[in-house]
DNA sequence: ATTAAAAACTAATAAGTGTTAGTTTTACAA
DNA sequence: TTGTAAAACTAACACTTATTAGTTTTTAAT
């Protein structure tokens, strides 16, 4: 009784990984149990081992999938010639992708990390401040060039990042604001300010 | 023997309540147990129980706290006669001086109010938006003055809220911005934008 | 010193956890 | 149609969970 379907490029362990980032999200990952991801996946609990080896490798699947895309976008970005201006707004806009059509594992990565065990804990800790470290270059770069104002880059980066991941937030007020007004007031309130 | 020590205005309730909110804020609501929050405490597991309900308890008590909190000084704020730009940035001021000074019931309240249940859990968030409603009118008053640009007040609420939060995140770095840098160089850039 | 309340303790329970072992069923190529 | 590998199943394990019951110790007022 071969009850997965996978789609079409997609294997078993993938429909797995895909449940599992809606579940950890909504629940978290220590209150999601294999037994309910099993239900989720149409199969008994055991079932899951035949394609995965446990339930904490979900979750390190599920955030260095996530911690790869950004690192990946974000050396593609500093390797183009344009304004420290455009190279943030591009960053910004990824971002604000990524939130909107990964929103499930991006999610997971943002919150359930912490339940990583090492080495994968400190992997993702290290990446993450690695990333953190390319976008204060890319502020500094900027303040340099007198296209910023200065402040500190640090606290700058610090903003950004987290009023994009506030995108969070967004999900539930959908209906109310289009994604092309949000994307766009979102860079100009960061880029700009809001006083007229 | 009596091993709960409260300090002079605590109760034995507050110094559980308070390790509680450093626990869930390190390990997550879920992954805490009430015999590492005992051993925490200094105490038998069972022993807890003499002081509070139940687990879930602990985390209605901070959640409830901090959202009030914050709907107390917003509802100062707004009676105000002050400048819109003076009102939002007092707000700013405030959820950063929170975060900085009650940190861990913060974090809690801002990662763990998921696993309140009904009917705390639509409490919550009935408060919590009913708390972004009232600073969008504030933005949207701003707009009509003239005091802020013409983008959409629900976006600038979320990337304030968003930006404030991520606070979180600076904790580690402590060493390297002041308190006083951090405050006003996240103001400006909130209030003005990081362009020249 | 006696007493009553408060708060600690130990022991236990029922439910839920991730995971393994062993077995049966399914899918598919020959 | 048969044989084989993949993947499902059931049963079970060892452990942890929040919480209760019942008992003993501590605290503090008389």
């Amino acid at each position: 009784m071969a009850k997965i379907k996978p789609g079409k490029n997609a294997t078993k362990r993938d429909v797995i990984t895909q449940k599992a980032s809606t579940l950890f999200k909504i629940k978290g990952y220590s209150s999601t149990s294999m037994r309910e991801l099993a239900e989720a996946v149409g199969v008994e609990a055991p079932s899951l081992y035949n394609h995965i080896g446990s339930k904490s490798e979900l979750l390190q699947a599920i955030c260095f999938k996530v911690a790869n895309d950004f690192t990946t976008h974000l050396d593609m970005t500093e390797d183009t010639s344009v304004s420290a201006v455009t190279k943030i707004e591009n960053i910004i806009r990824f971002h604000i992708q990524m939130m909107l059509t990964n929103f499930d594992e991006v999610f997971v990565a943002n919150h359930e990390w912490k339940h990583l065990r090492d080495p994968y804990l400190s992997n993702f800790l290290n990446q993450r401040r690695s990333y953190e470290k390319k976008l204060v270059a890319l502020i500094e770069a900027g303040i340099k060039t007198k296209e910023f104002k200065t402040i500190n880059p640090y606290v700058s980066v610090l903003t950004i990042l987290s009023a994009v991941r506030g995108l969070e937030f967004w999900q539930r007020h959908k209906q109310n604001v289009s994604i092309r007004v949000l994307e766009d007031d979102m860079v100009t309130h960061l880029l700009k300010g809001i006083i007229k």
